[in-house]
DNA sequence: TTGCTTCTACACCAATTTTGTGTAGAATAC
DNA sequence: GTATTCTACACAAAATTGGTGTAGAAGCAA
């Protein structure tokens, strides 16, 4: 399992941001100083403020929308990769399961993945700059 | 984030010897009892193989090379995907990172790492069945 | 021995996802 | 108006995943 590129995108575009302190700064700024193909970055950024967690403003760049401190990890990690779910049971969805194992198994990931959630919650952008 | 079919395929397949308790079990018979792809769920089992979690008798199927009990889902999961690396940094080993929080960034997910395979590791194939 | 079953160790391929590129156009500031 | 930058696509290369196929070896039983 993998942290995808882009989170580790948007992770350090977010904590460039931060540190700019309310300047707002471009995609090309961004990548130059943190070494990132500029063209992915823009994408990835566009999912980040669809999550509300920048605003742009056009010819000036990006801005974090809110505090830093107020910034989770996991508003990061579900912002790119989509809300998390760590086992996609192959059953489809309202059908009873056929294996003779399957839901139980599906209970357990379930709580992991709770837990996995929280762990990310409690760390702050701030955490990482 | 997702876990493979893969991983899935082995925890069916696993459940599914765990009950046959002792008995061996071909790739055809728990395709069929699964509904799983045979031909998948081979190249699954060799790795399970490798990985020492099961035993194979050609001419006979496949047989728990442990107690269900002692095998964790944080075997299955590293057999199945390999060891799991969470974070993958973009820098290449040995190399300084030149990027403004980078390692501040690797230490929190490895931090989160290690919660997340301590959890897989107190699960056991006994409690997915 | 012969025949049957089943695993083994590949190689291969299709589908999907990820990563990255490119561009026309709209918005904003100066 | 001009320069800058985001926006909303579409596109494509690369990597990964999921799945198929096969020749051969190993074991077992008659």
């Amino acid at each position: 399992m993998q942290i995808s590129r882009a989170t580790e995108y948007a992770l350090l575009g977010l904590g460039y941001l931060a540190k700019k302190n309310g300047v707002a700064a471009s995609a090309a700024e961004i990548g130059e100083n943190e070494k990132l193909s500029v063209y992915f970055l823009r994408n990835v950024f566009q999912k980040l403020r669809d999550a509300k967690l920048i605003t742009t403003k056009t010819g000036e760049g990006y801005l974090l929308a809110k505090k830093p401190q107020q910034i989770s990890l996991k508003d990061i990690v579900e912002a790119v990769e989509g809300p998390m779910n760590i086992h996609a049971c192959l059953q489809k969805k309202n059908t009873k399961c056929v294996r003779s194992g399957g839901c139980k198994i599906l209970k357990t990931w379930g709580g992991i993945q709770e837990k996995f959630l929280a762990e990310l919650q409690k760390v702050r952008l701030t955490d990482l700059i």
